[in-house]
DNA sequence: GTCCGATATATATTTAAATACATAACGCTT
DNA sequence: AAGCGTTATGTATTTAAATATATATCGGAC
């Protein structure tokens, strides 16, 4: 037997550009999470350096950044994602999940693979 | 003003490994109207060696080949897909649509963003 | 049996992406 | 003013993917 399943994935484009992603997703949840843009890169296996590129890239292509990043001060600095990032970050989340219920509804393609 | 737009890609895996996807999928539609795997490759500015791997797994992780590949002959030889493949194709196209048709339904995402 | 046009396959090279490394800058604390 | 932990940024290295190159093979036609 065969074992197939059927993924999706959905991201945004800007002028044919890659903007918004599964990747750059995971980064804002981790950033979210930990507070820190390194911390959140270790935490997905990615160096601070692409980390960094991304959140950049992000608020480049924004109206409104998504991402505040802050250096020195009594913690030594941080990141943290806006409140216009969480929007995107749940309206993303709804679009993918949607999708996936979708494909996974559409069995015509594994039954025939299967 | 930013022009996002929401894209969607979906593919199959088989033990976590990719499948059949784009790639693969652009490829059949090329060996069908090409009749030839060189050609197929050529089109979509493939080299000959990958077209030729992708053909290899396709074929080795699917219960029956979706691709018949014939060397020699009056004309050299060449490549053809099955029925079987031309039913995986059209589910796929099918899924696909059916896919970037919600994408496109769910505009909230696009609406936050510009 | 030689030529032709295609597939078959190994190896070398190129390319692009990601990572690693090094160093600077920042601002609070002490 | 020195130390801390983080962000900031350029450059070098590594890695993986794709491509290029070369050669072999097949089988019908002539």
């Amino acid at each position: 037997m065969s074992m197939k399943s059927i993924k999706v994935k959905c991201w945004i484009e800007t002028n044919g550009d890659k903007f918004y992603g599964p990747g750059p997703h995971e980064l804002l949840r981790n950033i979210k999470a930990e507070g820190s843009l390194s911390k959140a890169a270790e935490k997905m296996q990615l160096s601070y350096r692409k980390a960094w590129d991304i959140v950049q890239q992000l608020n480049k292509h924004s109206e409104e950044p998504l991402v505040i990043l802050r250096k020195g001060g009594k913690t030594g600095g941080g990141a943290e994602v806006t409140m216009y990032a969480k929007a995107v970050m749940e309206a993303y989340n709804k679009l993918q999940k949607k999708l996936q219920e979708v494909s996974e509804e559409e069995k015509q393609l594994l039954e025939i693979l299967n």
